[in-house]
RNA sequence: CGGGGCGUAGUACAGCCUGGUAGUACGCUUGCUUCGGGAGCAAGAGGUCGGAGGUUCGAAUCCUCUCGCCCCGACCA
């Protein structure tokens, strides 16, 4: 993208309504404008750098064998009244009348529309185990919205359902997507720690939240750091049930809570020097609840034996939109952010410092065909202080600097923007260090 | 939903108390100069002062109602 044809808006000062670091820079960097309390528009930098996320979050559940579907927004009003949870659900949920005065709602979570999707479609046992997931937006009616996108009243959710025979089976499922989570946070630059969790009102009895550490976070956090240690497992065999319960095992076993989880008597025996406390910013969460939405809404198959089997399940989620706030809570300086590289917006910025010299012009143009698409070319003729400060700003991973004299000897300035680190070197030599 | 705060130009704010032609800075436009890490000078454009009603000769300013946004708390990906 050409800056000077672009929609990205960027400010100079803090605007008044964002308290938080990541609130005031995705404002300030042009990613996202506020329409109403806690209901955002993505605007094109905003809305890549959501697309980079969704594309880790697909290829990490494609790896794993879970199935990609789209569930709409909208859903009919009947289905949860039948599960009984129409009335239960509270004025969180956005309850609309069409125009035959029927009631639809907007869907704040999908467990009853996949549920009741399954009990139409299986019909047998041999047809488990099977894991869906969709990325869809949510509409949650929250009493105060607040920290920009990290909580908003609409946001974007990866949401997965497992389904299997029996218990085992579900516990495999659910250490599948602890293992597929990590790997996940992991590519896209940050360290979320797998929390023993309340499973709150969606019920069941087996639950981790996934936070990410930062000072901004809305939970209290306790944790034995040995969890830090813990090797990810990316190229681990997740169909090797032994493989995956030692790693399983590996993750869970230190120490790590939520104030609503917190046990004294557990935390004492921590040694003392691994005990960390802070504050966490919880950006996915898996449960497993066994048969209680399949019971609900009379999803069953017959079994091996001929007896109707009741599958059972299990929720996952990442809150797709929140991570672009927390990861930018974990990764920025005053300048601005520092994008991880797989879900940087554009992978680098090239600044054109004398726009109109042929020469330079010349290379900026080579740069920007090379990178097709994926570097945000500032072809504005501005004064190089005014580039270098929106570049720092936006965080792309690379800035290309491009001047009159490197141009005449052939070399362009390449910038890490994580480190600062700048270097001098010919054209070819930078942009294969990008790739 | 309880408590607090704020709505004036794209952004940040002053003006309101004590009514009298709507201001400052940054950003934006144009020109000249400058030009390798948030330039200087000059000239401009841009606002139904959130909305409605009222008081008044006259309302951004006073009164009433209303809408919206932010913060703290209780609740949640």
């Amino acid at each position: 993208m050409r800056l000077s044809r672009s929609l990205v808006p960027t400010l100079k000062e803090n605007p008044a309504e964002a308290l938080i670091a990541s609130h005031r820079l995705m404002l300030r960097a042009g990613l996202v404008r506020q329409v109403a309390a806690g209901i955002y528009a993505w605007l094109p930098a905003g809305w890549r750098v959501l697309h980079n996320i969704m594309d880790v979050v697909r290829q990490e559940q494609d790896r794993v064998g879970a199935q990609e579907l789209l569930m709409p927004t909208m859903q009919s009003a009947d289905l949860w009244r039948e599960a009984g949870r129409y009335d239960a659900y509270g004025p969180e949920m956005l309850r609309i009348k069409d125009r035959h005065e029927r009631d639809l709602i907007y869907g704040p979570t999908n467990e009853l529309q996949i549920a009741d999707l399954m009990r139409q479609s299986i019909r047998s046992y041999k047809e488990l185990p099977q894991t869906l997931y969709h990325i869809q937006w949510k509409f949650r009616d929250e009493t105060r919205p607040r920290f920009g996108v990290m909580r908003g009243r609409e946001f974007l959710m990866k949401d997965g359902y497992s389904f299997d025979l029996d218990q085992e089976g579900a516990v495999r499922s659910y250490r599948t997507m602890m293992l597929s989570y990590l790997r996940t946070f992991r590519r896209l630059g940050v360290r979320a720690v797998p929390m023993a969790a309340d499973t709150g009102p969606i019920g069941g009895d087996l639950s981790h939240e996934f936070h990410i550490l930062a000072p901004t976070g809305e939970s209290q956090v306790f944790y034995d750091s040995q969890v830090e240690e813990v090797e990810i497992g990316t190229d681990l065999d997740h169909t090797d049930p032994a493989a995956l319960e030692r790693f399983f095992q590996a993750v869970t076993k230190p120490y790590a809570a939520t104030d609503e989880k917190h046990d004294l008597a557990a935390w004492a025996q921590v040694p003392e020097e691994r005990r960390r406390e802070g504050r966490g910013i919880e950006v996915g969460q898996v449960f497993n609840f066994g048969t209680l939405y399949s019971e609900l809404v009379g999803l069953k198959v017959p079994g091996p034996d001929q007896a109707a089997v009741h599958p059972n399940m299990g929720s996952y989620g990442i809150g797709v939109s929140r991570l672009v706030g927390a990861l930018i809570e974990a990764h920025h300086d005053e300048a601005g952010i520092i994008w991880p590289d797989e879900v940087a917006p554009f992978r680098a910025a090239i600044l054109n410092l004398k726009q109109g010299d042929v020469a330079t012009d010349a290379v900026c143009e080579q740069a920007y065909r090379h990178f097709a698409g994926q570097a945000l070319y500032d072809d504005r003729a501005e004064r190089a202080g005014v580039k270098f400060a929106d570049a720092d700003l936006m965080g792309h991973p690379w800035q290309l600097v491009v001047g009159p004299r490197g141009a005449a000897a052939g070399t362009v300035e390449l910038k890490r923007r994580a480190t600062g680190e700048r270097q001098e070197l010919p054209l070819e030599a930078a942009l294969t260090h990008i790739l």
